[in-house]
DNA sequence: TCTTTTTTAAGAATAATTCTTATACAGGAA
DNA sequence: TTCCTGTATAAGAATTATTCTTAAAAAAGA
């Protein structure tokens, strides 16, 4: 993400809301400064208690409904955990997952050039590596014909 | 995965419970079974209902603790939803995501071999892809200093 | 200002997952 | 085979994450 200021910040973020028919709350705001300025992709609770000393009358409803709506004009985005069901694989060799934003279906596929992927020096230094996998995100065929 | 018969499939799973300390006890044996024959990462729930009616008693916390401890020895794999509580990205630019299966916390990296991936045809023809990303696995700095 | 539409808070409802506990079963030893 | 010990299970309560319902509040438009 490049470099910017609180206000250059701010003033895209009303942009983007009117563009996408949004009102600009406060609430709204405080939700999407406290995800901007955090380190470590936060969920909802965690966003929730930050806000909670200055916002006492926030609900971690209201939380969930701002992330969701800035998840689908783009705002933001959910991290591939997704939050869902957890899933499980019998597959435990090195493949790739193309993934269905709309119906969740997951799709499995092989591919060479993904598998020969080398992993950054810096991570390799400092982490145990155990897995590499590419992950596409879109729409699936079924999806797409509705 | 490659090509196994029912019967290959059942000795090399009893070999690996007891290689772990597991008994081989039926309800392990119909989980394995469910999922390695499933075609669509199912979830705890799905493969509860495909048992019950073979196994009314069974119980769903059973499908948990099965799945999981079959997930710890590596068996299976979760499928990167890992089901914990969703998490927000604030930055919507192509980048990747390391994440540490012991903590859970996910660092973002750039990394440009990554970011020139070229999507196989067969995808690009049937799906609107949106997104790509490479997620690596692993354990992080700090929880291997432990 | 008045009206309409959007957004919110509160708390109930639902869904996913884990915990507690008493019982049942698997595997090894006799 | 039978018995013993430790492991695994069922049942249901408990917990956690997320969404829904509803009425009130706030924003936008006239």
């Amino acid at each position: 993400m490049h470099k910017q200021s609180k206000k250059e910040r701010f003033e895209e973020f009303r942009k983007i809301c009117r563009e996408n028919g949004l009102n600009v709350t406060p609430q709204r705001i405080a939700v999407y400064e406290v995800l901007a300025g955090a380190k470590n992709h936060p969920s909802a609770e965690e966003i929730f208690r930050c806000l909670v000393s200055d916002f006492p009358e926030l609900s971690i409803d209201t939380v969930y409904r701002t992330l969701n709506t800035f998840a689908q004009i783009g705002l933001i985005r959910i991290v591939e955990g997704y939050g869902e069901a957890r899933r499980y694989d019998p597959d435990t060799q090195p493949h790739h997952h193309f993934r269905c934003l709309k119906c969740s279906r997951i799709v499995d596929f092989e591919n060479p050039e993904f598998s020969r992927l080398k992993i950054p020096d810096v991570l390799q230094r400092k982490c145990r590596i155990t897995g590499v996998k590419v992950v596409l995100e879109g729409l699936c065929e079924e999806c797409l014909n509705r």
